[in-house]
DNA sequence: TATTATTTTTAGACTTGTCTAAAAATTTAT
DNA sequence: ATAAATTTTTAGACAAGTCTAAAAATAATA
């Protein structure tokens, strides 16, 4: 059994490993769960011993087959938690995380297979992020960011990059959500700000968003 | 702001504080929550400090109106996740116990306030135990044991007073649920067993069972 | 490659919540 | 009312998880 912390670091060097590919600095860990390196690398230690990551010294980390396990079985419990709070809760999309991060840490099988089942089996969250099964294995969606699309060429807005409360209170503002379509319907050089249609409204929104927002490739008018 | 520990310290003093009126002993709190006197002891200082319980050496303690709050915040939500377990995950009476005894301790006012809504703001547990308000006041039902009723008399089963998983299991065996009219169609005077009609059938019940049983007052045929 | 800068680890300390063993206070019984 | 039994508190220790400051290793740069 893992304890709170334990879970919390499995599961930073689980969304950290995801990005880099090869081992996970104790620096990276440290800004990833805002504690310092000296802590990382004791709780590294502590890891290592019940044999949830592999760690030599000064070559950072990498989780073993194990670790991925309760990494990925954490996330499944965080991303269900946060369909519930916005499916039955009534939660906005920006305000599930801070809930979610409490509720990923309880501990029953029964719990959390009876929730999935209760939600329908969902297979992304409330960002577009994809919820592992069972096993811990994630299917991978090829995504593409709003910003790498061209004039004219569409898409289905899938996720969110920066997954901040302002960012995500933003989109709300304008209508952005997921599952929606979007056209690109005009590129401006200068600034790379773009003109795009979502529903059947127009919108103008600056290359900082496009360049936050995923969009699934849409094919055919 | 209180801890984990805290919470379960002040929920145990406000079950004790029920059935005892008058302060409640160390020793009673350590063996509630199976510690060390010495332990509570340490605990019951530092509450004393954040105001939430009144404490006199060897005295033992009360809860304040503050300290009533928090532990009656704790019981609501505790409650709460054991409705929500029963009703919607499909969880038996029996199996709630331990899971809530985690989910009560998640912070979030939103969420409980969701969660009660959701639930179509329940008055009852699924052990016919109240559920307080946002305030933290609970209606409290004039109950009696099923021991104590005489023959041919009658009353509707809304609680339980042993709630181990072992006798509520036994309870879901012989068809014994919350809601249900009970009529004692005879007492045995040597062992004060009881037979008993439930629904169209008769059972024969132990005295223990009997007085492990709440039952309302049940007027008319 | 030698030197500087950065990253990582070690050493020692602190907090929270717990424990054991012994001392002090209270209660019970003779 | 005094002695014995019980309860409660104190004193000191420990584990988990964190921190600061300093030392060691690695990486970057001239």
């Amino acid at each position: 059994m893992f304890t709170l912390s334990e879970e919390n670091y499995l599961k930073a060097i689980y969304h950290l490993e995801l990005g880099n590919d090869g081992g996970v600095s104790t620096n990276a860990i440290a800004e990833k769960l805002a504690t310092k390196a000296s802590s990382v690398t004791d709780m590294v230690k502590k890891l290592s011993e019940k044999e949830v990551v592999l760690y030599k010294k000064y070559k950072g980390v990498t989780l073993t087959v194990l670790g991925k396990t309760v990494a990925a079985s954490v996330v499944r419990k965080h991303r269900l938690w946060e369909v519930f709070l916005v499916e039955k809760l009534n939660f906005s999309w920006h305000e599930v995380h801070e809930v979610a991060e409490q509720l990923e840490h309880i501990k029953s099988a029964k719990l959390i297979n009876q929730l999935d089942r209760f939600l329908g089996f969902p297979k992304h969250d409330p960002h577009g992020d994809p919820i592992p099964d069972k096993d811990g294995n994630l299917k991978i969606v090829e995504k593409s960011l709003l910003s790498t699309l061209s004039k004219n060429e569409s898409g289905i807005c899938i996720g969110v990059d920066d997954s901040s409360s302002e960012f995500l209170q933003f989109l709300d503002k304008k209508g952005i959500t997921l599952g929606k379509k979007i056209t690109i319907l005009d590129k401006e050089d200068f600034d790379d700000s773009l003109s795009i249609l979502i529903g059947d409204k127009k919108l103008s929104i600056s290359n900082k968003i496009a360049s936050n927002l995923y969009i699934r490739a849409h094919t055919g008018q």
